[in-house]
DNA sequence: ACTAGACTAGACCGTCCAGTCCAGTTTATA
DNA sequence: TATAAACTGGACTGGACGGTCTAGTCTAGT
């Protein structure tokens, strides 16, 4: 019953048991695939290879589950290292590679489907959109703004106001490509396809950002 | 019978009785407000103030009835009159005007609602994503590429592929305020409000289209 | 050996919903 | 006025689902 209690009430504890993990993947796997209201809560039971009174005792409602499993995949939207650059290099290049990244991760099918189900729950759990939002485009928006800054003070581009440059980045990135696969429209892009984006994107940036 | 046999046959037939409408604008009303999932038939023919079965004549499943509504939603997608512009005039000006009107189309409630839905059901309705992204996104990209190729022809701009700066051109528009607004993170926008995001996108597009 | 607590399998309850059926009523047309 | 079609309203079926309950098993610590 400890368990039960602290894992409703604080979602942000890790389920460290055997049982529990498998619950939180089970749970993300049919949640991510089949939205909220497809999903049943037999069918995650069947699919952590538990019984239903298990899952119940984990997380006391369905909603509960679906809000710790949300947030849980929003934490690790951004991959830290993705946004580590080394200062004093060649900064289209660096823009590019960040770009490369950061367009790999969102257009996978973990990030799409996560973000298909939240667009589609936000009505009924605002919270989670704001918990999605703060986590994915706010957090990577606030690095690379940083990193805008030092650009403009160095001058090699005129950015003077970083956050609103860094939005306009990141826009540029979630171009067609990005708008089809939300769509579910063409699957997950190679490396290659990404790269056309990104120089596109880049340049585009670049050129209005030009300095002096 | 003749009604239904049709209706049911072809989507493309707009419903002309008043029962058939009133069930099409119900409809519409609570599966763009809803979902598919949460929307109940019964709840459809109480808001049409019709009874189940005649719902049921006209559309002859749920899942036709959807389909139905979320085309005919896609249909008007995009105001036709929105892409009429004359030429010889300031080209900044008329993109500016353009942009305007688009960005305050697909933020507001109606398309927001309408994508939401059809993002959310595009694993289980895939044709409807796709007839979705023909009627809007791809229709408005073709005649702002048309018109954008008329500009490189004059020299005005450089635009030596239109159809990717027309991408580019819709790519900067749907920026951060979009992404808010997909999320239901933030109410429909107020002209202004548009008005500064289609200044920075226009600025920023024709940057990266300076002409020679 | 005893005990506490996690777990299982599955019956079970109340609710909701897609879709059907039907007896009776309205409406338009000939 | 006669007739056919559209429509009504409500009962009904069959099934799914969220959530509860129970009887009993397994495991670890004492």
């Amino acid at each position: 019953m400890e368990k039960t209690a602290a894992a409703v009430a604080s979602g942000d504890k890790q389920e460290s048991t055997d049982k529990g993990q498998a619950i939180v993947d089970a749970a993300a796997r049919v949640f991510l695939e089949q939205g909220y209201g497809a999903a049943s809560m037999d069918a995650i039971a069947a699919e952590a290879v538990v019984s239903k009174q298990t899952v119940y005792s984990h997380f006391g409602s369905k909603k509960a589950l679906f809000e710790a499993i949300i947030q849980g995949k929003c934490r690790g939207l951004m991959p830290p290292d993705l946004l580590k650059w080394s200062a004093g290099q060649d900064h289209e290049k660096i823009l590019r590679l960040f770009a490369h990244g950061f367009l790999m991760t969102i257009l996978a099918a973990p990030s799409t489907a996560l973000f298909r189900v939240v667009i589609a729950e936000s009505v009924r759990f605002p919270e989670l959109a704001a918990i999605f939002y703060r986590a994915g485009p706010a957090t990577a928006c606030d690095y690379l703004a940083g990193y805008l800054g030092k650009l403009h003070q160095a001058g090699a581009l005129s950015a003077p106001e970083p956050k609103e440059s860094a939005h306009q980045f990141f826009t540029l990135l979630r171009g067609d490509l990005y708008f089809r696969r939300l769509l579910n429209l063409t699957p997950p892009p190679r490396s290659p396809e990404v790269e056309a984006v990104v120089g596109k994107a880049v340049s585009a940036f670049l050129a209005a950002h030009a300095p002096g």
